[in-house]
DNA sequence: TTAAGTTAAGTTTTT
DNA sequence: CTTAACTTAA
């Protein structure tokens, strides 16, 4: 079994007693590691597979753990705890929310749902929603959650902020509502287990007895509150090991905190530190243009990946004046790769940036007939049809979700609008009582008048429904939901393109709806609500049938495909126009380009980068320059290629050191030629600077231009000043002049 | 009072 | 380009 593991990797399987930290690179077998590991814990140490924990973060990482521990371990491995983070949490809130005063039959609240919860609450609390966003709130509180600080917390140290004093009110009552709603939101579970296991050392020990040994993936990912958590749960037995890659960390904006990896040995001084550097996965190529692009980052772990694969074909980069362009030549290249390249649509991902993106090209693989399928972008469970009907099921299991209650009342049509609601919500209110409550007591609400017949009949169909729980199955309930309410009905009627997809969507809910009943022993509208919750649409990647994969770097992450395609690599996109022009825009840059060496290091034979001179973002034309993180690949790894026949030849067979100045050149050939066009708008030669060219301004100073926006008779450009920051200005204005570098 | 029709504003990444 | 907020007709 263990015969094909190198020494280090042999290692981290051995070491099985105290903390452990793997620093693994990319595709250097660390899953194989953990998957090893689990089996040598049960048949060289004798530990019952019910003591073994492992977590990863997405669904789909824990399922392939699964799957492949179950292929190794064999019996009994079904015993050993495989799970993200927040189906873990949620797994023991269920069991013990009450302690910490909550109801165990609680909800989960998606994005959607909170931010509905927000814009109620700042309504109600008469907030100017210009100065103070909704998302700002949330996002703030979001970020309080990570980092394991409650509303009341929150409070005190807000003395003296205007801000933080406004969001700690907010915050009250956000948490309030939830409770209220008898619903948690997603930061609430890991925050909200925390605070069970410092309050119930009861609760806290049974875990600790049960998960003597535990072992993290994507450790680097991790944020206070789950740091906290797991070292809750292993301070007993300490038998702690974590699996992550410094240069991988990319999700700082939900809370990740790189230190817990880089002090990893800090926390626990007799901690192991074992690192895998050998990548089985990709050729030399692909690694040493990963491995230049992360040596740009500082404050990382020392470590130099390695391997024994071939040197492979070079990394290829080609520019395009169009993204559709761009778009057109990666689904051309696939077919071409399939044709004769002896690949299959399986080996071929697209990255992305941003979900955005994904638009063109899913209109070129339905012109060229190619099986594709976008992973992420909105969630199958966030479409409004599923969430329509995820409400009503909502509604039937938990009377105090008032936010699923509002969501259907007047769905379909039932003449109710927005001043019914609001009555109904003020009598509420002023009771004490929920939504729904409120509803069925509509008779004595005297402000309500004759809308309170409206109501009468969608109470009745509610309590119908209610009292045919557990008599009829979950399918039989959710069809006659759809039936009574003529949700597919209508959308029949209506005929469109559309809603004949959404009609297609509500099936494929009536199917996955069946698929748990027949996988569960013991199915429950709850059981079903909170499996939807968990579900992201990354993990249902199937691997039955053919097809090329689009999705975001972020999605990527964990995953390989023979041949990758990374799309968009302009500055301003990639790197993000948010990163690049953020207050602390090194640490956030920092960020993507460990965003560009998790792509990079998805490709096992070819990798491809693209961009394009000219791209449709939010509905205007707009001018990137080209990513910087192409840049930082040497030559020599590099081949490039460009629209004309010309160029191709002057780019071959460079020196090192020449990479820069052909860069240069590269970039000092604009598409002015055919951006001058008068098709596209652009009489962009006329103000004799380009998107990446140095400028002067008689105010701030010398600065670089980072976006070219046509509006109108003018252009607004972006520019990043080396004294004064990012300004926005208008040509005609600004009197740039472009200088020398 | 509701619902359709019109105009304005916002936009990274995700469990 | 999409989604939310406004206006106006029924």
């Amino acid at each position: 079994m263990y015969e094909n593991m190198n020494e280090m990797q042999m290692q981290a399987v051995c070491q099985t007693q105290g903390p452990v930290l793997i620093l693994a690179g990319a595709g250097s077998g660390k899953t194989r590691v953990l998957t090893h590991r689990a089996a040598y814990l049960i048949e060289e140490k004798g530990v019952s597979p019910y003591h073994i924990m492992a977590i990863t973060f997405t669904n789909k990482a824990a399922g392939e753990m699964r799957d492949r521990i179950d292929q190794i371990v064999g019996l009994g491995s079904e015993s050993i705890w495989v799970t993200t983070f927040h189906a873990t949490c949620v797994r023991f809130l269920r069991r013990f929310a009450d302690r910490i005063g909550y109801d165990t039959r609680f909800t989960i609240y998606d994005a959607d749902d909170q931010k509905q919860l927000m814009k109620d609450i700042c309504k109600r609390l008469s907030i100017d929603t210009k100065n103070f966003s909704e998302r700002m709130f949330l996002n703030a509180i979001s970020h309080a959650k990570d980092e394991l600080i409650d509303e009341v917390t929150y409070q005190t140290h807000a003395q003296g902020d205007f801000k933080k004093q406004k969001i700690g009110e907010v915050y009250a009552e956000y948490q309030k509502m939830l409770r209220k709603n008898n619903a948690f939101d997603f930061d609430d579970l890991i925050m909200k287990t925390v605070e069970l296991f410092r309050k119930d050392a009861e609760v806290l020990q049974g875990y600790q007895e049960r998960f003597r040994y535990i072992m993290v993936d994507e450790y680097q990912d991790t944020n206070t509150a789950q740091f906290t958590l797991i070292q809750l749960l292993a301070s007993k037995y300490g038998n702690l090991c974590v699996v992550g890659d410094d240069d991988q960390s990319i999700y700082k904006f939900r809370g990740a905190n790189i230190r817990n990896i880089l002090n990893f040995e800090h926390y626990f001084p007799d901690a192991a530190v074992i690192k895998l550097e050998q990548n089985y996965r990709s050729t030399q190529n692909i690694l040493n243009a990963a491995n230049a692009v992360i040596s740009n980052n500082v404050g990382r772990k020392a470590k130099s990946l390695w391997t024994d694969n071939p040197s492979g074909a070079p990394v290829e980069f080609r520019q395009f004046y169009t993204a559709s362009d761009e778009a057109a030549y990666i689904v051309e290249d696939i077919k071409e790769k399939v044709k004769s390249g002896g690949y299959v649509y399986q080996d071929c991902a697209i990255l992305y940036r941003t979900n955005a993106q994904s638009r063109l090209f899913e209109e070129r693989f339905i012109v060229s007939n190619i099986p594709y399928k976008i992973v992420g972008g909105i969630n199958f469970y966030a479409r409004k049809e599923i969430k329509d009907l995820l409400a009503y099921l909502k509604t039937i299991d938990n009377a105090k979700d008032d936010l699923a209650v509002r969501r259907i009342l007047n769905v379909p049509k039932r003449g109710i609008g927005a001043t019914t609601m609001a009555k109904v919500q003020e009598y509420a209110l002023d009771h004490d009582i929920s939504f729904y409550y409120a509803l069925r007591g509509a008779s004595e609400i005297p402000s309500l008048g004759r809308a309170a017949a409206k109501i009468q009949p969608f109470v009745t169909f509610i309590q119908t429904m209610r009292s045919k729980v557990g008599e009829i199955s979950l399918s039989d309930l959710l069809s006659e939901i759809i039936e009574s309410t003529g949700y597919i009905k209508e959308l029949e009627l209506e005929g469109s393109e559309e809603a004949q997809s959404r009609i297609e969507n509500i099936e494929e809910l009536q199917g996955k709806l069946r698929t748990y009943e027949q996988n569960e022993e013991q199915p429950t509208l709850s059981g079903f609500l909170e499996e939807v919750a968990l579900v992201a649409d990354v993990d249902k990647l199937d691997d039955k049938s053919d097809y090329v994969t689009l999705m975001t770097l972020h999605s990527a992450k964990g995953l390989e495909f023979p041949n990758v395609y990374l799309a968009g690599m302009e500055d301003g996109l990639f790197p993000s126009y948010m990163s690049i022009t953020s207050d602390n825009a090194k640490e956030e840059v920092e960020e993507e380009r460990r965003l560009a060496y998790v792509g990079i290091t998805r490709a096992k034979e070819n990798l491809t980068l693209t961009c394009a001179k000219q791209r449709m973002v939010h509905g205007k034309t707009q001018y990137n320059r080209l990513s910087r993180f192409v840049e930082e690949i040497p030559a020599e790894y590099l081949q490039s290629k460009f629209p004309s026949a010309q160029t191709q030849k002057e780019h071959k067979r460079q020196s090192p050191n020449l990479k820069q100045k052909a860069l240069e050149q590269f970039r000092a050939k604009p598409a002015v030629t055919v951006l001058s066009k008068p098709s596209s708008g652009g009489e962009k030669a006329d103000l004799g600077y380009d998107a990446g060219d140095l400028v002067e301004h008689r105010k701030f100073g010398k600065g670089t231009v980072v976006k070219i926006i046509p509006g109108g008779r003018d252009f607004e450009v972006t520019v990043q000043f080396e004294q004064a920051g990012v300004k926005k200005m208008f040509a005609g204005f600004a009197k740039l002049k472009r200088v020398q570098e």
